[in-house]
DNA sequence: TCCTTATGCATAATAAACTTAGGTATTAAT
DNA sequence: ATTAATACCTAAGTTTATTATGCATAAGGA
């Protein structure tokens, strides 16, 4: 996921914030999505997007739907009730987490 | 590092950009600075901060100086020159990531 | 005095999240 | 006919951190 080791640790943030616009999505269409959303700087493979998803259905946050077109098969990914609750927590803690990393690297945000 | 997940790889841009402001440092204060600077939000794990100062110094990034202060032992850490032109590369990706979840979360500012 | 907390360093076992490298299968394009 | 794109998947290995230790000195309270 692009040259920076920062992006380790918010791939989840991202699949559940994309499934929160988007309604349902499939595995392929989220990395598609990202690429094109951040013009190629953020690839996310598919060594870690599907075990990721997989995770994220085991623990109730996402629910599937298959989907033949084309004679090709696609598996649709969608928030449950507790996937919507874990969306804006996952999304409170980028903004903490953005809000502390500008304390630390701009000390001019610490001031008082 | 505090209960998100997203501070994973950013621990050396941490370190980097403290001993960038401070001149030296030496490990205990590095957690110590942390945690004050970050009211308690973030706190260094010595299982963390000490294997990673080891690798930025194997990398040319630290150098070392040895310091006794009331009967304790000091590591004292500083940037090299190698280090200060690191610490400015890992300013930029950070902004970047920080610019591009920014894009991913918040549609807005992906709209031209 | 004894025990805990703070200071200061360090490593080893485990866990989590990722990369890299494969694998299968269909469709579209050269 | 072969390559690229679509669409899913897993396994081995790496990186980065957590958790749990260990050692040692200093300070403080019961």
């Amino acid at each position: 996921m692009a040259n920076s080791k920062l992006y380790k640790g918010s791939l989840t943030t991202i699949i559940l914030k994309l499934l929160n616009e988007s309604d349902k999505m499939y595995g392929y269409e989220i990395t598609q999505k990202v690429k094109e959303i951040t013009k190629g700087e953020l690839k996310i493979t598919e060594g870690a997007l599907y075990p990721a998803l997989h995770k994220l259905e085991a623990d109730g946050l996402l629910e599937v739907e298959m989907k033949k077109v084309d004679n090709r098969l696609r598996k649709y990914y969608k928030l449950t009730e507790k996937g919507n609750k874990e969306t804006v927590n996952k999304l409170n803690e980028l903004q903490e987490y953005i809000k502390t990393m500008q304390i630390l690297v701009n000390p001019k945000f610490g001031l008082e």
